[in-house]
RNA sequence: GGUCUGGUAGUUCAGUUGGUUAGAAUGUCGCCCUGUCACGGCGAAGGUCGCGGGUUCGAGUCCCGUCCAGACCGCCA
């Protein structure tokens, strides 16, 4: 037996048992006369004495020689400690040691095993399994599980069955690259791995399942980013014989017991808000709705002066940031140089100072009188303390620029507290979206999106104009979840697939199966998947995905611990019959 | 594909206007310490300043290239 208690375990009621103890060395203290060692494993830490008198020699001499990480196993009696450590559950006792076995020595690791480790990401993720022992990334793989937990049983619960989906399937043109697979069975040909099981989730409610759920890895072949990795998972459902509002409330209730049963927040009703209100008030499609600062379009309001780079705007907007006024010349300034970063790409930023005696003072006072500036202040609803900013220019860019004005200053005024949760539904989502790249309309959500009722024949007269049954979960400014009611029918997604630019033979050699499937009798059906990693990160209140997974990728899509992706041998690469293209 | 930031001791970082022998903390090693628990005290070792080139009497510092890491834009149906 290795052990018979865990190191989290030994309390005062265990005193003068003997036990046996297994785990690895986090720290020694060697007082001359004794040795202490804190004994780590998954469940805590158990000190551990070697005491001169009452130990042997050889024994304590081994104790002095151990070094942090060994593995060990030792064998003792639980007795009191005469000076106790209120900081730790075990810190009433320690086990004063009769044996000690070295299970396995270890090399001394690159950085520390602690809670504030000094080591930096790179080596982190290189040496991921000594970083997985310290408690930060420990716990929250455990708070991924326990969110988990709590989707199955949830959605267990309420009758869903989980399914489990092909990894090997067929590369599609639409929506984001593919990591594809080679057959050496049918050379020349490749597998795709799933961007999302949404195929196979429709067929299986043509085939009757009714509710499904899985949560299932996905696979996408696109950049990188802080909550974006190439493989990420999904908990993907899909329910038959409902409309929108069906699937709303049901995952409305699975957000709200996680909410509840994971960080214990009760939360009101989810707001719903449509596509083009997130949009115009916001400037984005997942509005962080913790706090206030919409937007206020102020083009009828500021057009009628000599101010021209608001007269030639397409949009002028502008939002109160509350108690901006406290601001220095040399903040707004800096202000300034930040919208105008290549990456935001602002021209320039008005602003108006909102004086505590009701005056106002801005950066076009040449133009605007306070009259003029009292009615932006109305517009905005700003108070007595805050800082107007406005910007301009063509609508989409402006809206894109101020969005992130918001949230940038809502981050510095510490208005996106972690601790607080604000779901809101995004709804009626544009059932298209026009690519000036390729010239032509894609699908916003995917192809098997049904448009609104009675919207079909807009398809043809105003594409841009058609509503999706489409709608997205957005938790604290996050896309956690999207979804949508799908077409059914064969007939509407002939015309879907036709619109956004399949031939009929392209339509049938990569959507046949379904649309021959819709022929059998396809229930109406609809679903919704959510980022499990980015879910899970939010509800542990952190911004980045990385730690809630165990080994992920980094910034280049890299695994730095197992060096992969690798080159592969020319044996391998002549059983798949592919060649490499030379330099 | 692009923008920005960083790379100096095992690790995390500092390094001023280009100027003597590149520092701190932490870790490691040695000695000391009878109740430590971020133990403490004394001492020691530890550097291809990412790599290559250039400017200069002189480069960690300036310039060019390159590699690596991170954040972001594009991209992510």
């Amino acid at each position: 037996m290795y052990r018979n208690h865990t190191c989290g375990e030994l309390r005062a009621s265990h005193i003068d048992e003997q036990v046996i103890l297994a785990g690895w060395v986090q720290g020694i203290r060697d007082k001359g006369f004794m040795v202490y060692i804190d004994l780590r494993d998954r469940y805590g830490i158990t000190q551990l004495y070697f005491d001169q008198e009452l130990t042997s020699k050889a024994l304590f001499e081994k104790a002095q020689s151990l070094g942090r990480e060994f593995v060990i196993q030792v064998k003792g009696k639980v007795v009191e400690r005469s000076s106790k450590n209120p900081n730790i559950p075990t810190g009433d006792i320690e086990v004063l040691v009769s044996d000690l076995e070295i299970l396995n020595k270890a090399q001394l690791p690159p950085f520390t095993i602690e809670d504030k480790t000094d080591g930096g990401d790179e080596l982190r993720m290189k040496y991921r399994y000594l970083d997985i022992r310290r408690n930060p990334v420990k716990n929250k793989l455990i708070f991924r599980h326990k969110v988990s937990q709590a989707v199955r049983s949830y959605l267990s619960k309420q009758n869903f069955i989980e399914v489990e989906t092909p990894y090997l399937i067929k590369s599609t043109p639409e929506g984001a690259r593919d990591f594809v697979v080679p057959s050496r069975m049918n050379q020349g040909q490749f597998y795709a791995l799933p961007q999302s099981p949404q195929t196979f989730k429709q067929l299986l409610m043509v085939g009757g399942l009714d509710k499904y759920f899985q949560i299932v890895k996905c696979f996408r072949d696109e950049d990188l980013r802080a909550d974006r990795q190439p493989e990420f998972t999904q908990i993907d459902c899909e329910m038959a014989f409902v409309e929108q509002e069906d699937i709303l409330n049901t995952f409305e209730g699975l957000t709200r017991h996680l909410l509840k049963e994971i960080n214990g927040v009760e939360v009101a009703e989810f707001p719903r808000m449509t596509y083009d209100e997130a949009i115009k008030t916001y400037g984005n499609d997942k509005p962080d709705i913790r706090f206030g600062m919409k937007f206020a379009e102020l083009n009828k309001i500021t057009q009628h002066k000599d101010f021209n780079v608001f007269n030639s705007a397409e949009l002028v907007v502008g939002i109160a940031v509350p108690g901006g006024n406290s601001y220095t010349r040399k903040d707004i300034d800096k202000l300034i140089d930040w919208v105008k970063r290549p990456q935001i790409g602002a021209l320039g930023m008005v602003y108006c100072r909102c004086n505590d005696d009701g005056t106002y003072k801005s950066s076009v006072d040449k133009f605007y009188d306070q009259e003029d500036l009292n009615q932006w202040a109305d517009a905005t609803n700003a108070e007595k303390g805050d800082l107007i900013c406005i910007l301009s220019g063509e609508t989409n860019k402006v809206r894109a620029q101020l969005s992130a004005l918001r949230m940038e200053l809502a981050e510095r005024l510490g208005l996106r507290d972690p601790k607080v949760f604000a779901p809101l539904w995004v709804i009626d989502f544009p059932l298209l979206e026009y690519d000036e790249e390729t010239q032509r309309y894609h699908a916003m959500h995917h192809p098997f999106t049904s448009p609104k009722p009675g919207q079909l024949d807009l398809l043809d007269s105003n594409p841009g104009e058609v509503k999706a049954n489409a709608y997205d979960l957005v938790l604290n400014g996050n896309e956690i979840g999207g979804g949508s009611i799908r077409i059914h029918d064969k007939k509407t997604q002939a015309i879907m697939l036709k619109h956004l630019g399949f031939s009929d033979e392209e339509a049938r050699s990569q959507f046949g199966f379904l649309m021959d499937a819709f022929e059998y009798g396809a229930p109406p059906h609809g679903g919704i998947a959510f980022g499990l990693d980015r879910l899970v990160a939010i509800l542990g209140g952190q911004e980045s995905i990385r730690d809630f997974i165990a080994f992920p990728k980094n910034n280049a899509g890299r695994d730095v611990m197992i060096d992969a992706p690798a080159p592969l041998d020319n044996a391998q690469l002549d059983e798949l019959n592919l060649s490499l293209k030379k330099k």
